[in-house]
DNA sequence: CTCCCGATAT
DNA sequence: ATATCAGGAG
């Protein structure tokens, strides 16, 4: 199908463009699937989706945001209540740590508010360039990175896009691929197909449009 | 690299 | 039984 020995940077670049027009065709509604109505929410929730489904996350977030409403309300909260507010998203205890340190540091360093600029962001306690990058794409439409999470990690390795493993250096072989105005919404598709066609256990070869795009088809 | 967490799918 | 789920810190 494809042979990726001898596929010049052009070509790729190219092939890109295919997947991308292909999987647009069928995720035309992909987009982030947490719930959120401002920045602050977007984060918290994007930090509980660690190792978490999104549904899962979903749940939770309904009455979290009902009773945190502002970033002092997370520096506020007592550790072991904001825990069990989260217990259901698991690593309950590293994520209530790093939301009640977060909000704190929202507070002193940043009046309350959430950055806006990837230096910012990966400052915060639990934040690191995935969680950046979901928040400038989604909650401030900034294609500032390429959400690296483990769905994009295997599909830009199933597609021959990265023979990266560290999900900074896919970041980067994938922002060469993909022209800067299509960062977000790249992220969100290869999110989608990861989630309904190319999964990680079970990849099903027989449905994916982008069958004859990709060197792992079988 | 390991650890953190537990529900669900295979 | 084991792998996986919108990761990040030590």
């Amino acid at each position: 199908m494809v042979d990726r020995s001898k596929e010049t940077l052009e070509e790729k670049k190219a092939r890109v463009q295919k997947i991308i027009e292909r999987l647009r065709q069928v995720y035309p509604e992909a987009k982030c699937a947490l719930n959120f109505s401002d920045p602050l929410e977007l984060l918290v929730a994007t930090i509980l989706s660690a190792q978490c489904t999104d549904e899962r996350v979903n749940q939770v977030t309904v009455e979290l945001f009902q009773k945190y409403r502002s970033a002092e309300d997370y520096a506020r909260v007592e550790l072991a209540e904001l825990e069990e507010d989260i217990r259901p998203t698991g690593f309950f205890r590293n994520k209530a740590r790093s939301l009640k340190a977060l909000g704190q540091m929202l507070v002193t360093e940043h009046g309350g508010k959430v950055p806006d600029t990837m230096e910012a962001l990966v400052k915060l306690p639990g934040v690191g360039r995935k969680t950046a990058n979901v928040v400038l794409g989604n909650a401030y439409c900034k294609n500032e990175g390429i959400v690296v999470d483990t769905h994009v990690k295997r599909l830009a390795s199933r597609l021959g896009l990265s023979d990266n493993s560290n999900p900074d250096k896919i970041e980067q072989d994938l922002m060469r691929l993909v022209p800067q105005e299509q960062w977000t919404l790249f992220g969100h598709l290869l999110i989608w197909h990861g989630r309904y066609v190319c999964q990680a256990r079970k990849p099903k070869c027989g449905d994916c449009v982008i069958q004859d795009l990709c060197p792992s088809a079988e």
